[in-house]
DNA sequence: ACCTGAACACCGTTCAAGT
DNA sequence: ACCTGAACACCGTTCAAGT
């Protein structure tokens, strides 16, 4: 047993922060609850208490950690998403639908995943979360962009040049309705269409007409 | 001293609740943190650690009250700003800065009203917020509603003769975006002219073209 | 009715050790 | 290096009393 194994195979030891991760994953997704203890952690992982702190100096970075990968969970499911439909249009509602789909699917990872900056209050984000965020974000700024270039959609007056304020608005779009809905606050009822229905909602608000 | 007294004079006692209100929205507000612990919030009332409990069956009741009395105080600034203004046009653009203004200048108190769903997890969401949020949500259905009949806004094509798809894109824009403002994730500078701009793009987002 | 003090089972974090 | 056990200062909540 050289100590060149991949570091992919989990023994038990070598991959700690791995494991506290997808431990932290897991009591998120099976108590549909985004706050976690550290010690409720490290019992599912099997080491002491403080066994994470060689990993995570604080709780706050372990969160970040598993924040950030549930970003990248969504930049998949959106490439996913934007990969078979050709127009801008198809593509927008498609990574839209997907989008809402993948927060309501699981509320609880979202909101960790908001909470994470939630938690850090003055502090600025956790580096790793805001990079990861940033990179989901742009797959759905892309096809507004494309879009834009193609002449499909409407560049708001201010934004001369950049779209960056349209892009964003889009992403606002989802975002916001992603939470309400995850909250309760949303008024219409949540039918499987509903995703389908936000997507083109989102079109509409973009497409030159 | 009979104890017709109005109950808004507060020597110490007859109104322990509207204290612990207060204190636990002062506490939010000097942190900038929206999670406050009962016992601060009783220490700083001038009672015993549990001294609450004979009004809040929870700690969750009095977020809930806190969160409440915040969807009053968005409440009133939107009316307020549509106060002035005649179209629909400047009415949502108006609202709508409102609206991102009172979210962005007090970050921590916004993060609560809508943590207090979040923290309610699977449980349904406190009726007082979920009313007193509804409440809030309806002053810009309202002027959204007056768009449409105006025919200066245009109803989703989806939404036949119901204008609740249109209404709610408009509050999940200015939602969104103030989530993101507050957490960081928007890259556009927030300039003091922002809340301005974004109403502006979120009546794009509805104007008949 | 309203409030108290002591107690319970937790928590995040630190520290002096162990290997 | 990595992990442990004991300890510290908190927390939400409960309970038997006090007035």
């Amino acid at each position: 047993m050289s100590p060149s194994r991949k570091s992919g195979d989990s023994y038990h030891h070598g991959d700690l922060r791995r494991a506290l991760v997808e431990a932290a994953t897991a009591i998120v997704a099976e108590d549909q609850n985004w706050e976690f203890s550290l010690r409720e952690v490290a019992r599912r992982a099997g080491v002491s208490h403080n066994a994470p702190y060689r990993h995570f100096p604080e709780k706050l970075d372990l969160l970040a950690a598993v924040a950030a990968e549930g970003f990248h969970s969504l930049r998949s499911a959106m490439i996913e998403a934007a990969k078979a439909p050709k127009s801008p249009d198809d593509a927008l509602v498609a990574i839209g639908s997907a989008y809402i789909r993948f927060g309501t699917e699981n509320p609880a990872r979202y909101r960790l995943m908001f909470g994470a900056a939630l938690a850090a209050s003055k502090a600025a984000l956790p580096p790793l979360v805001g990079q990861a965020a940033a990179a989901s974000r742009d797959v759905l700024a892309a096809v507004v962009a494309d879009g834009v270039r193609q002449n499909r959609f409407a560049a708001a007056p201010g934004d001369d040049g950049e779209m960056s304020i349209l892009a964003l608005s889009a992403w606002a779009t989802v975002h916001g309705l992603t939470m309400l809905i995850i909250d309760g606050l949303s008024d219409v009822e949540p039918s499987p269409s509903l995703p389908e229905r936000v997507g083109r909602a989102l079109l509409d608000g973009v497409r030159k007409r």
